[in-house]
DNA sequence: AGCCGTTGTGAGAGCGCTCTCACGCAAGGA
DNA sequence: TCCTTGCGTGAGAGCGCTCTCACAACGGCT
């Protein structure tokens, strides 16, 4: 016992007295193998402390073994912001009943690109699953040069090639926000945007847009926001300087609008006399705030098991198209 | 051009006119190669789209390459509760600038526990950090069966074999808090705990105990969360049924403390004046409230990175003792 | 001229596993 | 009795790579 080797497979099967190959169904369940021997393989594996060793056995049966999320944002917001948990979990979910790994991939746009670039470029993985991807940030083409199978969450703002995607519909939850203030009798209605080089921000402000502009109103208060707790606070404060007569706000997530809304209390107006609002997301957040938000639902885990379901159809190389999932309005105190 | 098989070393040697362990030694950066050479070869490699096989190579060189975060927590939690995304951002951090992966083990413990201990047993990782872990869902028997590194975050509560861990001081976490409401003149001091099979929850409650029994206070205003603002909001009501009287509560994390807050001001106490809080977490949810909390700092992305250098110094087979960081009141407007 | 070291290269073994193929053997049918 | 089955098994090839070892070629020495 000197070169402290851990055992392969090879010395199982001496050590219970078969072949490689028997130790080896008996390893992969293969039901063609006798009880006697079954169990002295059993037996020899508990004793020597045998593991098979991965690399060898994806080496012969190639087929994929990992899924890679790739979540590219600065520290801060990953940190605050439910919505990657749940999307991880989402995937997580999904990928429970396949023998899929799922590789997590976090980094900073700038600092990381390079390091998660060349991870996906060296083929340690087998599709990837893009969480909140930015405009121009390099990413889609190098994901399209590796020809890995890859699907977005949230709508890829790309003039290129097509990726597959699922989003929920942002448009129509900006819509469905601005109508509730409209009809609640707001007329000076301000939003809060998310980024606005993703998806989620463009498209939430465009309904916005579409709605106000359908009922006659103005659409010049929109302050653009991060979708963290301090964008939504400095975002609310430039906001009461701009608009001091606004009545009602949009904010894109409801991470900004719990922090909008201390702001707007700690200037004195009172939610939803004075200003109503409306968050985004409906996640745990909008239930802290006091009183509750009224939101518009993200279904965040239904998109994650989703993309995971098209990523794997396109690993089997079927066809998929974009998916895109309804909203609706989740009733709070605040509109 | 019939069998799609990807382009082996051999292609790549073949193509450029060299063996293959020439290609190998330009795929490897081995100086040994003479320019023209590299050049033919480093050719091939883009022409025929060559990717390195990982397995092939991990099966020659043995070295480490991934490291499972094991994740085992409800859904509802990992998807509200920051303290998840700062731990694997800390990973993912400490983990950046070594060629090792972060692989993902999320899930329910009684329903997934199977599932990842198989995982874990059939040897696909190298190291381990546990996030979270519980009494008695019996993981812990399982890893030592597995004889893999191991690092807790947060003191793991076992009778059995001594793992390593990380952990903040949480038993002197509940001494401040307490200490804190006790200088500021509340007498009737309840606290909402974190779950009592976690060392996070009882030692919180030890220290808040420790200080209450210091000033000859009473110490049986005590309810049990689960570190969920559903579990705050419950606790919190009935701690108000229980003890009417009460004029401070230390809640053991950040986000119960927000619903216990939002709970006190709809049944009219105000925050601090009827009642102070003192949380725990010092994260997003701490100035999300209106005052924000007055809180216990938990260095969540710290414990991560400390655990992952941990972890990696266990793998190299070095000695490692426990880590506890130490904790400080961070100021709010709650207490 | 003869020897050495250096440098670039190729042949080939072998990592641990799976899987095909062939074979021994017992049971059943002719 | 001989011939099928079919089951359990072992021998052995081979997955794509790295790495050791040997060797050719070429200076620069004595």
């Amino acid at each position: 016992m000197s070169a402290r080797r851990p055992p392969t497979l090879e010395d199982v099967a001496a050590r219970a007295g078969v072949s490689r190959a028997t130790a080896s169904r008996v390893v992969n369940d293969d039901p063609r193998v006798r009880e006697s021997a079954r169990e002295a393989v059993t037996a020899a594996i508990a004793e020597l402390g045998y593991r098979p060793n991965r690399a060898a056995r994806s080496l012969v049966v190639r087929e994929p073994d990992s899924v890679a999320v790739l979540v590219h944002e600065p520290d801060q917001r990953i940190f605050a912001d439910p919505f990657f948990g749940g999307m991880l979990r989402g995937v997580s979910q999904r990928l429970a009943d396949t023998p899929l790994q799922m590789v997590l991939l976090m980094g900073e746009p700038a600092r990381d690109a390079a390091r998660m670039e060349r991870y996906l470029r060296a083929g340690h993985t087998d599709g990837v699953i893009v969480v909140s991807a930015h405009r121009g940030d390099g990413l889609m083409a190098a994901l399209s040069e590796t020809r890995l199978p890859t699907v977005f969450v949230g709508r890829p703002l790309t003039e290129g090639p097509a990726f597959a995607y699922v989003d929920v519909d942002n448009r129509e939850g900006g819509r469905i926000a601005a109508r509730r203030l409209i009809e609640r009798g707001c007329r000076r209605i301000a939003t809060i945007t998310g980024p606005t080089d993703m998806a989620a921000g463009i498209d939430r402000l465009a309904g916005w847009r579409d709605e106000m502009t359908a009922a006659g109103l103005a659409t010049d208060a929109v302050e653009p926001g991060d979708f963290t707790p301090q964008g939504g606070t400095d975002a609310m404060r430039r906001l009461l300087a701009a608009h001091p007569d606004l009545d009602g706000v949009f904010v894109a997530s409801d991470l900004m609008a719990a922090a909008a809304m201390a702001e707007l209390q700690a200037a004195g107006r009172r939610v939803p006399d004075d200003v109503a609002l409306v968050g985004f997301d409906a996640g745990a957040a909008a239930s802290m705030t006091r009183p509750p938000l009224t939101t518009v639902a993200n279904p965040v885990l239904e998109m994650a098991v989703r993309a995971t379901e098209l990523l794997l159809r396109l690993m089997r190389g079927e066809e998929v198209q974009p998916e895109v999932l309804p909203t609706r309005l989740v009733e709070g105190g605040t509109a």
